[in-house]
DNA sequence: GAGAATTCTTGATCCAAATCAATCTTATAA
DNA sequence: TTATAAGATTGATTTGGATCAAGAATTCTC
């Protein structure tokens, strides 16, 4: 836990500024003196291990965190054991956001594979915040999208079906690690069928049967949790497709 | 538009320290002095009408809105002339949320009823935030809120059957009036069944079934718009029931 | 106030996806 | 290495709610 070890996981505690996030992440914009400002209070754990938990549904509320390697998963219990999942996060997101209005975790986040996370002390970014406006600015900005996004999985649940959904669960991932220079074609899934089924409102049956017809139509490549998207143009049609167009298989 | 008539509509521009609401909208909790400098950037319409727009989907972002009397809904139009409604607000809420984060309205905002609105420039609300922690706390504790509502929603979504939903959703009308002073047990929807069956992903038939349904069940009395809850205690039930525990009666 | 247009209700039918069931595959443990 | 469990796939069956259809009630409009 010092010094003296060169290869220690001290390594991997780099600074924002070091960081390949920093244009995606919290401190995205943020001039060099206050970057340095915020990173003093960011706290960067040891790596967490598949099944551990960043916090509990009902946890005291004390710090957001933020995936920097590996996969998160956000989920609400419920008390016959079941459970919604809420979203999967990547490098450079941020969790926990939904805890702050009434300073109680409302969901769990569970680690899905081996992750460096990051943990913020809300009190000092908030404190922060009130003196740094680019900051507070960024904030906004990050709590407004997070509502975004749960607005378009509203609409994702409420208009479309199990195939839509599916092809715009994996457009989402897609895009997502290609904005993390990683490939939007070829990537490994580190959440389970079930889990993906639960996700989207499916039932992990229809989860697999899609997998496989998507696999039959040319539209990608599946093996077990191994991806690659074949066709993504023809997969983001599946997803943006409505209620008014289905059926209609257009050529690219 | 200025003080020559008595009863103008400048009478119900009453500051927010005078208003009913400023328990539970966006002044809550803070001091005289600053909820008097708040006051200052609000701007206060004349009421708008049944259809009236408050901003369309791609609007540029100007202003957040909350609602002072009357109703408002917030639905995602897709290309197509379909629609995802996505939230009804009452007095005291806050809408427009969403658009911070790119500058643009992501939905749209369409009066219920005639209805009075708040208007607040978000540019000076920030600014003001700034040189205003409670201000800014208060910001981040209602944009968590959002959240948290939104992740609820997907729950109701991707877990509830239609009779869950439907009892959910009148629960939380229930409640929402009740904080608002109203009676929790008999109200008016001032949204159609066909609103209501967009926002909770069902059909409209299905709606109108439900509600003769729970009137049979003697869990409420329906009358059109005019809604009167017989059995809170058992409506609660139904909406809190998860998959586990369908089909049980619990009596009361 | 008549007529048109919505909105709502109720019934009949259909279908997408859930559920049930069985097998297969891959991990984990002993 | 063999058990054992957990995850994934595939098939058969069921079902909740959508869709289709028609009529009734209400509200707009001229």
């Amino acid at each position: 836990m010092s010094d003296r070890n060169i290869i220690s996981f001290e390594n991997i505690k780099i600074a924002c500024k070091s960081c390949s996030l920093v244009t995606l992440c919290l401190p995205m914009g943020l001039e060099p003196d206050d970057m340095d400002r915020l990173d003093r209070i960011i706290k960067r754990s040891r790596p967490l291990h598949r099944g551990d938990h960043l916090f509990r549904e009902s946890d005291k509320f004390q710090c957001l965190y933020i995936v920097k390697t590996g996969s998160v998963k956000t989920y609400a219990p419920s008390e016959d054991g079941g459970e919604q999942v809420l979203g999967f996060h990547l490098p450079g997101e941020l969790i926990g956001l939904d805890a702050i209005e009434n300073a109680t975790h409302n969901c769990s986040a569970k680690v899905l594979e081996t992750s460096a996370i990051c943990e913020i002390p809300f009190n000092h970014l908030e404190e922060l915040s009130t003196s740094m406006p680019s900051l507070q600015h960024q904030m906004y900005r990050l709590l407004s999208r997070e509502i975004s996004q749960d607005e378009n999985m509203l609409t994702l649940l409420g208009k479309n079906n199990a195939e839509e959904r599916l092809a715009a669960f994996l457009m989402s991932l897609s895009g997502r690690f290609k904005r993390r220079g990683f490939s939007p074609y070829d990537f490994y899934l580190s959440m389970s069928r079930h889990e993906i089924g639960n996700y989207l409102g499916l039932a992990v049956e229809t989860v697999s049967r899609l997998f496989t017809r998507f696999q039959e139509e040319g539209l990608l490549e599946v093996e077990r949790k191994h991806i690659q998207l074949i066709d993504l143009e023809r997969l983001a049609q599946v997803a943006r497709r409505t209620h008014s167009d289905r059926g209609r298989i257009q050529s690219t």
